[in-house]
DNA sequence: AATAGCACTCTATACGTAGGAGTGCTAATA
DNA sequence: TATTAGCACTCCTACGTATAGAGTGCTATT
């Protein structure tokens, strides 16, 4: 892949930065009256013709003018965030950690209001990962008796969640024995991630199937049970929103989007393999990952609490999303999340 | 409203059962193709003019068939409940107990579980709401240590429900504290409906506000929040199905539909307000009542576990629905909800 | 190397026409 | 008197044609 030079460069980004502003096959003539780089239409037209045969932009037909291919979209947001020259309103800015500030202390509620934040200032999908369950970190467990031959198990995670589930038991209990199993899992589980539980739990199980105590070996079974349960999840909001905008005049792709999102296999899939090291990605053209999500993009980042709780959050839209502010406020909402989550 | 005649109503009903079978206007010859009562076209004609001028049916323009009005719909469904001659096929039957019965009796999982097989089986919009929280009995409350100054509560209730929730103390507690706490409240509340429960509190809150101990105003104050924080919920699922039906070829009209559902303000107060009494209903038309459901139908059913719990399930469709298919469904799975709910 | 000029291409829009489905009215019929 | 056949009429839809406009690529010129 050779370097485009300057003019290149430029000429490419305009006609990006039009066909985002207008969504209409630009031509020369629109880049030269809203650029005005001293070039002729006649110039940028043979520029625009090398930048197709190097496969950046594409025409609809012959006598159009040129739209952005995904490799067009990729070059001009890496470029976005080389130069880093994106502007947030300042008002919104402060409206966005005014609003996370505003809510309550609980991760729960607090995943379901950044998605409908990053939905309502983005006019895109908003979706928000809580913390991986696998590396959750256990506080607490509880055992409550709660019918005959069950028992309601509460696990508390250092990250404030609080997961309830109801455990089926081989046989009754009485509530102080329920008390012991809880003592031998706290004693034994606290302060360990649920990734770490599980690899003991299977390991103790395996060792000594028969030398050990029949209420320590439930207790495993129990807890398994139990993490097993703590299923990883997602949260999407803005469908509305999203569905608004012009892209979205094609009514087989909002549906073929819709089922996607209400699957979420694939979606979570795709967030777990997110990067938590780099900051900020964009990844334009979901549809090489997930086929029904032609001509879309995310852009997503990270966000931790600055102990062991770390989730993904973004915004799904059209690949012709407005990049310059998109990106700066997924940015500042991740940094915003942060925050508030670090301040516990 | 002058009561139809036997052949007048034979005719309205082909119209609108041939309408929703193929989503066409339908005309005289149509009428009597498919449904050979001995008329001729030129008699189905004048009686089709009698029906326009009634109210039951119109025309999209002068040379087409006829299609069915609210009115029209709401004749059939009417007349449909009435002769209850309705066909539900028995494999379909089997299938649905089946699948309702293979879910864990955990009623949060059960209300999901149902509302997606609502959906699957009627690719309308399925929608159940779980038993009004008002109307749930207090089984058991629990109170544990969670921070400095707060508590994790854990409220049981009779239909099998939990909440956990986290209620800020005015100041630090043992867990023996709390324990006390949790054992007054037990003793006042268990058994009653949280509407009572909330009724009591206001009561005891106001009468003696400086007599009584603090251990226990502060109870009072902290089992009120609780309470609060039980509010209603609404589960709908299917939105993909139901974007498939031929009728949401109109894009403006699934965006508003899609906007009213994630608002779920408007549509809970139209469930709150839905007779238990009554059984199975059916609202054609529920643009009368929310105007971006505009040709929008819901068939409703009650659905109780035989104790306290009750709530409403059913489907949101098209008001050109295939009611003879979908009443029978929804009647089937509110009964079989029961059923199974009732078994525990 | 950049530009002006020009012929060419393709789309979107409007318009006109023909075919067909369905009606309402009227007169004939059982 | 209720029903039906016949017929003129209406209106939608599909299809073909014509036209304006936007944008291109190529070529000759600066």
């Amino acid at each position: 892949m050779k370097e485009l030079n300057e003019r290149t460069k430029k000429v490419l980004c305009a006609i990006i930065q039009s066909y985002i502003d207008l969504n209409v096959p630009v031509g020369s003539f629109m880049v030269k009256r809203r650029f005005s780089f001293g070039l002729s239409p006649a110039t940028i037209r043979s520029t625009m013709a090398g930048l197709e045969n190097l496969g950046y932009l594409t025409q609809p037909h012959t006598s159009a003018g040129r739209i952005p291919t995904m490799m067009g979209y990729r070059y001009y947001v890496d470029s976005l965030l080389m130069k880093n020259n994106m502007n947030i309103n300042s008002v919104l800015l402060h409206k966005l950690y005014k609003r996370l500030r505003g809510i309550q202390k609980n991760l729960n509620v607090m995943v379901i209001e950044t998605s409908r934040t990053l939905s309502f200032y983005s006019n895109c999908i908003g979706i928000v990962t809580p913390p991986k369950a696998e590396e959750k970190v256990l506080k607490h467990i509880k055992l409550i008796k709660y019918e005959k031959n069950r028992a309601l198990s509460i696990l508390i995670s250092e990250d404030g969640t609080v997961n309830n589930n109801v455990v089926n038991l081989d046989s009754p209990y009485t509530q102080s024995q329920l008390r012991k199993i809880a003592n031998y899992l706290n004693d034994s589980f606290a302060g360990l991630t649920m990734l770490e539980i599980k690899k003991r739990i299977a390991y103790q199980l395996s060792r000594e199937k028969q030398a050990c105590d029949r209420l320590i070996s439930n207790a495993l079974i129990i807890c398994k049970e139990l993490i097993i349960w703590e299923s990883d999840n997602m949260l999407l909001e803005g469908l509305t929103g999203a569905s608004n905008l012009p892209d979205f005049v094609d009514i087989k792709q909002i549906k073929e989007v819709l089922k996607t999102i209400e699957d979420k296999k694939l979606m979570l899939k795709l967030l777990s393999e997110v990067d938590y090291s780099k900051g900020i990605q964009v990844f334009v053209d979901l549809g090489s990952i997930i086929p029904s999500m032609k001509k879309m993009s995310m852009v997503i980042s990270p966000y931790t609490d600055n102990k062991n709780a770390r989730g993904t959050m973004g915004i799904i839209g059209p690949a012709r999303m407005n990049y310059k502010q998109l990106i700066p406020i997924v940015d500042h909402t991740a940094r915003a999340l942060t925050q508030v989550l670090s301040e516990t």
